[in-house]
DNA sequence: TTTGATGCAAATACTTTGCAATGGG
DNA sequence: CCCATTGCAAAGTATTTGCATCAAA
């Protein structure tokens, strides 16, 4: 399951390296939702001198290959995921902080509809919406 | 125009000082598309002696009351703007970084079509497409 | 007068960078 | 071999917090 970034790593003339390949497998195994520490503490366990610096050039890189999504969820940090095939998109519960993924189609739809997009080529479009679930909608002050 | 968020403050027991009214005014004035420095150096051009704690503080109050929105760019920092009666988003160029705004009503839209999301009390959706304008999809490698 | 809010300084969290050493192609 | 990539340490940003003082109600 390496083989698509390792291709999409060749084919750009980059190098293959044990920590790029253990980083890409790590935030492709999270399911997404991983934060910049918690891919690095993961990757320690199987290589212990990997270094955070690396982590972020890694994500930066794969940023610009289109390879990962950075999600914006509400704090201060990002979140990481594969770039999945199929759009989908995010609702963070504002109570408990739980992320439900939820697939639908609209940039396709968006680019239509939306006239300021129309000289645009969309990469990408991430739609988060916020609120309360009903478990936590109960106990708010 | 000050009166929404001052009657938002009293209706909670906040107090409505100086440093808050002078903050809120100035994220109105603003536009949305400031960052919390940008809000820090221009209210110091009023009140010399406030503090960048205070703007966050102020900030952190008024998401938590839902009179400001974040946003969430392309960047490791926020921005802010006040609420916006008309729903709308974000368009984003990952060239020059030009950031267009469109309004598009999709809450109630998605309300219905996303399974997901039923049982949720929704209190905002943010879409952020990102992409290259015309201009510079010319000028890219 | 009472307590919530502020300013300041210091702490923390997140991310980037310089540089010598390393290892992939 | 060469040069992109790494680890490490240090710097750079962004944000939060503790505490004595101040001011809104």
């Amino acid at each position: 399951m390496l083989t698509t970034s390792r291709k999409a790593l060749n084919r750009i003339g980059k190098r293959v390296t044990h920590q790029r390949a253990l980083i890409m497998e790590i935030i492709r195994q999270g399911q997404g939702h991983l934060d910049a520490d918690e891919i690095y503490r993961r990757a320690r366990g199987k290589e212990p001198r990997l270094s955070l610096s690396t982590v972020y050039r890694t994500l930066q890189m794969m940023k610009k290959l289109n390879l990962v999504e950075e999600l914006h969820f509400d704090e201060n940090h990002h979140h990481y995921e594969v770039k999945p095939s199929a759009e989908h998109h995010h609702l963070v519960c504002l109570g408990c902080g739980r992320v439900i993924e939820f697939s639908y189609p609209l940039t396709s739809y968006l680019r239509k509809k939306v006239p300021e997009a129309k000289g645009f080529d969309i990469m990408e479009t991430e739609v988060r919406m916020t609120g309360y679930c009903a478990k936590c909608r109960q106990s708010r002050q």
